[in-house]
DNA sequence: GCTCATATTGAGAATGAGTATCAATACCAG
DNA sequence: CTGGTATTGATACTCATTCTCAATATGAGC
């Protein structure tokens, strides 16, 4: 998606909430989207000197709120951001157990189907309403495993 | 698995850290061991009212270093515990994205396959060592969406 | 452009889950 | 029983994240 669609999109789910799509807000939505991985507080800080720490936290969390970012938690001590799905795309993360490290893949559509139709059973089952279904493959990066 | 196994398997696995299966790391163990999903430390120190804080988040970090316990984290603000994959068989995980609960579900042994052929290729193809998979069902449960 | 009312920002304080400390206690070997 | 080591538990501490609140920016109406 190109950057001005996800700006619309981004401005449609914030005025959805009453809520402004201001210079810091571009800018952390601006951040994410030129990387191809979640990243960490820390690294949007770095990624963009004129942004503060509160605000981006701030930001963040109501960004998450109206659905245009998703918060990723690993059990690394950091928690990592992305756009949401909605603008990214459905995609899942390898996860480097040593250094917390986050990477997308995707899958071929017809594993994805598969595994949605076997997932819609199981909720059915449960008396579960599922939104969404989120796959990890947790292993040791290429660094980490070298 | 009985009770009596997976104390020898946990036995074993702390016996390879050199690590004493103590009083107080049987109690854990059985607080996860009778229940049908994963724990926070809230929830054992209030099954078994004989453990304390410290000891509990110690002993569960001793018992996750040797593979007998796998902490979840959910974006909750707690972390959940359970018995691992080892102990407690391959499964997965609905998590409630509103109360934070969590309950456990397994998958077709086809499903399975097909999802671990599809990971593997991933893997192999990024230079990734995979140690496992994570897949959890995101929604609401069934209180929460009455 | 100007003014007001409201939303957002940013620096620092506060929160709280989880971890480290360390003296007291439990356990094992001889 | 005795000495040496491992574990416990109360408490202090860490640090990612959230909250506070005065200062600033924004948008609407004129």
């Amino acid at each position: 998606m190109a950057e001005a669609e996800v700006d619309d999109q981004v401005t449609a789910l914030l005025g959805n909430a009453d809520q402004r799509y201001t210079t810091g807000r571009r800018r952390v939505v601006a951040a994410l989207q030129g990387s191809d991985r979640p990243l960490t507080l820390t690294q949007i800080l770095e990624s963009d000197s004129s942004l503060s720490q509160s605000s981006v936290y701030r930001n963040l969390t109501i960004l998450e709120e109206v659905g245009a970012v998703t918060r990723i938690v690993t059990g690394d001590d950091y928690a990592r951001f992305e756009l949401a799905e909605l603008i990214a795309g459905h995609h899942h993360h390898l996860i480097c157990t040593s250094c917390g490290d986050v990477a997308d893949f995707s899958l071929d559509e017809t594993v994805e189907s598969t595994l949605d139709a076997a997932l819609h059973e199981v909720a059915a089952a449960a008396g579960f309403t599922a939104t969404g279904h989120r796959l990890d493959l947790l292993g040791l990066c290429r660094s980490c495993s070298a």
